[in-house]
DNA sequence: ATATAATTTAACCAAATGGTTAACAAAAGT
DNA sequence: ACTTTTGTTAACCATTTGGTTAAATTATAT
């Protein structure tokens, strides 16, 4: 356990916020609330980020950081498609488990303002999918997996992946586990996801 | 397209509320906003409805009223697993594609405050998984299926359900689809989705 | 030591926000 | 006709909230 002591105050303000966003979104979170959490005043939140948005942004920036670049790599890397799906789902399931409270938020602020963010997070270049689409199109004309529409197969592989954290409370709710269960399953997801999708493409 | 013209007063600020509600999530709606979609004095929501939490109730018991019920019913109902799993995501989507933002709405309310969530939706009634995974058990047994967690079964379900529509703005962006192009989709995953399940699970 | 820059705070402010009040209008009972 | 109930509004209020200011304290450099 990390002792806010330790930290510089910019670190303790960093903490809290996102905390407190995670939490409760841009819209829920509290100034006064970060600045409790961070054990400062709150004028002093003005002095190291000059807005609520621009401190939002540093912590969103932060959270989208950590999702979204695993995916840009392994989608265009150069193995085979079975082992990418492997690689991927072990890979992207792992990082969530570490995060678990950042989909949710992420996907929250993206529907709010998907414009914005589609700027931001991409900027210029297209997003990565059209390597991976390619690799499983090349494998069903080969005939070495079954045929499905690339699309389908990849929003398949990143449900299976996100949706369990995303609706983790009512997941805990309608299968009644506790905490230490639900990290079990989500441990056990890491291999789990891959054999499912495979066992369904394969020939 | 419906009228606000022709609603009484009550249905007017319900589908102004719901409107804002889904769109802002309870801390982010703004009473005042609600009022002018609805075109009406502020105060005439204090009227109808005494608070802004009780109105927002009102708009998440419909919106779980629409989402949950079907759950229940097809998990428990006492047909054969294949068309257990076609029929339920069959419904399920088609539900979702009516009501697109409903499950992020209902997903984060879950996630701020599950507890009174929990008895609001189930009461003293246990959640319905039981009798859903104990026929997965039973298939597994007879041989008629791989294994597979009966629990990981259902979450790989409702995942590719329920997540294309939470991360709807997301998947847009990164596949770089319109609103078209998804909704259509969204169509072909009725009946997908169980394919591909079922080809995944069956000997 | 002294000047300068970086941190930190208490007090304050304007705008936004949920909610109330009192008066008025329309409908429904009698 | 008139009394009561229901529906509607403008004006107002208290609180919350993001943000500012000016002064004080601490660290840093000269």
């Amino acid at each position: 356990m990390v002792k806010k002591k330790d930290l510089s105050t910019e670190e303790k303000i960093l903490v809290a916020a996102k905390k407190v966003f995670v939490e409760n979104g841009l819209s829920g979170a509290r100034m006064q609330d970060i600045a409790d959490k961070a054990e400062i005043n709150k004028a002093l939140l003005h002095y190291y980020f000059k807005s609520k948005e621009k401190l939002f942004e540093v912590i969103f920036k932060e959270a989208t950081a950590k999702l979204f670049p695993k995916i840009n790599t392994i989608f265009s890397s150069d193995i085979p498609l079975f082992d990418k799906i492997r690689q991927f789902t072990h890979d992207y399931v792992e990082i969530v488990i570490e995060n678990p409270y950042l989909p949710l938020f992420v996907l929250n602020e993206i529907n709010k303002q998907p414009h914005a963010f589609s700027q931001k997070l991409f900027g210029n270049d297209q997003p990565p999918v059209h390597k991976l689409s390619a690799q499983i199109e090349k494998e069903i004309k080969k005939g070495l997996i079954k045929p499905i529409s690339p699309a389908h197969l990849i929003i398949n592989m990143l449900s299976m992946c996100v949706f369990p954290f995303v609706g983790k409370p009512m997941i805990q709710l309608v299968m009644n586990i506790d905490e230490i269960q639900f990290r079990n399953m989500m441990e056990q997801r890491k291999t789990m996801i891959a054999d499912f999708i495979i066992a369904s493409i394969k020939k």
